[in-house]
DNA sequence: GTATCTTAGTGGCATTATGCCACGAAGTAA
DNA sequence: TTACTTCGTGGCATAATGCCACTAAGATAC
């Protein structure tokens, strides 16, 4: 006897960019349905609890990681009866972006149940519906970052313009060119500053850069 | 004492053209909670019958219109413990299109409890929290047209260019220029393709167009 | 130290898209 | 026929973009 009344869970696609491609944090289920199966973190949501379903959403997160809360936004709900085996289901979808240097430590080699993965292509067999969510939510990830600025919540605090165009590219999967890239960035007025410092090490140093305090891409702008 | 589930619904924010203004479709409430207030069209989702969200969203649209059922398409859930006084709730909020032609048979003199409301300024006083969904919709629509064709669900089977012209105007709140608008459409291939009917009756005669069958832009596609 | 290599950053130029405006085309109304 | 209205197209100035070359500044090899 199936209840009268849906599951409702968050699940998160967690985005980051690894070796020069776009991955996306999935884990190992413990429990049934679908044991041992990978993935998308996900949480139940508890009304009595639970703000909103961004706090589920951060929930599912803040278990299978210790580090900042990052950057996140609602993609779509799916829902059907035969999504889940337990019975009428509601899956809240978001997208969230973590920092390149942080990815290491969200999954290294300690946790066996939580792992990166490249977006494309997806080797692992999924859980559920969770492939075509991936898919949903790297094309709106594609979509922003076309439009604009969003990818600042990919990068570490200081950036240079090249790592920020490399991530533009990754998440794109199309090479871009250095001085148009850089053009758009000077037209964009507030939206990143120069940071005063260089990153050496390589060849010539390069300016680094930080996103504009309090510039925030949530809102749907344009 | 509340209930540990959450209310599930969906409401649907159905927007047409109406004397050169964006309009959206509102119903009078005759349940309480907010009897006699103004809101979206609404419905419960029936895990027993629906087979999807999107099920629950036509037939709330059903139930007010007699029309065919019109584009539609996922906005964002708003969730909270507050938003609905019978307890937790969730509100899946979708927007859906209807052709010009078709808006007086859905909202006539007939009918006291359905009418359209102009998006900007919006005057009436609304239930809930649908005042912030409506604005939510209106910016996602908005963002659509400005990037392409989505305005052919709001206008009939045939149409002229500047009818077209005019509804993308009416929706971005903005002038656009015949020729620069032309060009696009021009360029734009598999989209519109001329209909050998000319609307007569003003002056000089204007080709029509028709979509090109098989296009969709259900797909976020870019 | 010098030559060479690599990456950072800028500038020029051709191509394309866009805004603006005017003009011809094809009807209606007196 | 003349005036008037709306449809449709074309020209041009300006802005955005892609493409490529060149200089700047450090690392590396010898």
């Amino acid at each position: 006897m199936k209840s009268l009344y849906p599951i409702v869970a968050a699940d998160v696609a967690l985005f980051t960019v690894h070796n020069d491609s776009l991955s996306v944090l999935l884990v190992q289920r413990s429990n049934e349905p679908q044991a041992n199966a990978w993935a998308l973190p996900g949480a139940l949501l508890k009304p009595a609890t639970d703000q909103s379903l961004d706090h589920a959403a951060r929930r599912a997160l803040a278990s299978k990681t210790r580090v900042e809360i990052p950057y996140l936004e609602q993609v779509s709900v799916f829902s059907g009866p035969n999504r889940d085996p337990r019975g009428y289901s509601l899956g809240v979808l978001f997208y969230a972006l973590l920092p390149t240097d942080q990815a290491p430590a969200v999954a290294g080699a300690k946790a066996r149940d939580v792992a990166w993965s490249a977006v494309s292509p997806l080797k692992r067999p999924l859980a559920f519906d969770h492939r075509e969510m991936i898919n949903l939510a790297t094309a709106r990830l594609r979509q922003k970052v076309e439009r604009l600025a969003l990818p600042l919540h990919l990068l570490p605090e200081k950036f240079t313009l090249f790592q920020l165009q490399r991530v533009c590219e990754v998440v794109l999967e199309k090479r871009l060119d250095k001085s148009s890239f850089r053009r758009r960035l000077k037209s964009e007025t507030s939206f990143v500053e120069v940071a005063d410092e260089f990153e050496r090490g390589s060849n010539r140093p390069a300016q680094l850069f930080r996103a504009i305090p309090g510039f925030r891409f949530d809102q749907e702008t344009k």
